[in-house]
DNA sequence: CAGAAATACTCAGTGCCCTGATTAATTCGG
DNA sequence: CCGAATTAATCAGGGCACTGAGTATTTCTG
């Protein structure tokens, strides 16, 4: 059998493409600070006091990534994390004054990297490039909990 | 400072979309094998007794994931590993009877998957979709070796 | 209200991914 | 020809990403 082609696969283009961007944060916005960190923290300053669950939600992580991600940020000082007197399950999340400053300092040099990364694209092609990436993820995630939906939900 | 819309950032979209496309593999073409390591059994299809240096060029590996992936596959029996007679410091890879089975095997799962993950996009999208990831891609691993090109090479 | 079910988090295990340092082999230059 | 530079592979170390199993807490239900 002949071997496939893989520039038409979506996985390896996808897993190169992430690659590229690996790259080029470490040389443009942070060698200490990951692109998945600072998700985090840009979701907590959008809502403070998140419980580490729903973080983990809101940036796309699963329930393991999401704790060692926090507890690296934690152990630098970037954020602290404190139980939920309400309900003793949770971790609350809040940022310190620390984490508020780096999230300030990395937001403009994140803006300036992908100015760089997007570069080889006209302004209209990053709008459909945004959107087919998003549908496809969006799709994919859908599969997971499948059903449902389908029937009215009891 | 605001919180940045990660939905307009290309690396967290990079990240969401491999996740998607992980998810996707290990239900419909391999618990086992993941999609890096086909990606090696693929090349070796194409080009039998490559370095391992060489491979990991091909699939876009660094030669410390490389490394891995193909002890891994040597581990399992998919691949043979074997010094250079005349080079002692490279290792010659050759798929095994095994190794060759297990790629016609996942190649079949494989466009099945695909066909599934692409599903939201039109055929024209889809042709895009794979250019302007390509393009931002290769971009970006163009900018790793600056300058060189740029003037005449000595 | 007590036991069952659900939920948030943690832990162990596997695999991908990179950098910097080291080792072994080959090639190049004087 | 011999030392220096280059090259292929390995090793140590840090971080991301998932699953399955286990613990603690809360909520649901009979």
């Amino acid at each position: 059998m002949a071997a496939a082609d893989l520039t038409t696969h979506p996985g390896h283009l996808a897993r190169r493409l992430q690659q590229a961007h690996y790259l080029l944060w470490n040389a443009m916005v942070s060698e200490e600070i990951t692109s998945p960190q600072f998700a985090v923290l840009n979701t907590l300053v959008a809502e403070p006091g998140l419980d580490q669950r729903t973080v983990g939600e809101r940036v796309g992580l699963d329930r393991s990534t999401i704790a060692e991600v926090i507890s690296r940020l934690s152990r630098r000082g970037l954020l602290d994390k404190v139980r939920d007197p309400q309900d003793g399950r949770r971790s609350l999340l809040h940022l310190t004054d620390e984490g508020a400053r780096t999230h300030r300092k990395l937001t403009v040099r994140t803006a300036r990297m992908n100015q760089v990364f997007l570069a080889p694209l006209t302004a209209d092609e990053r709008t459909v490039f945004f959107d087919l990436i998003r549908r496809v993820a969006d799709a994919a995630e859908g599969l997971r909990n499948p059903e449902e939906p389908l029937v009215a939900p009891r």
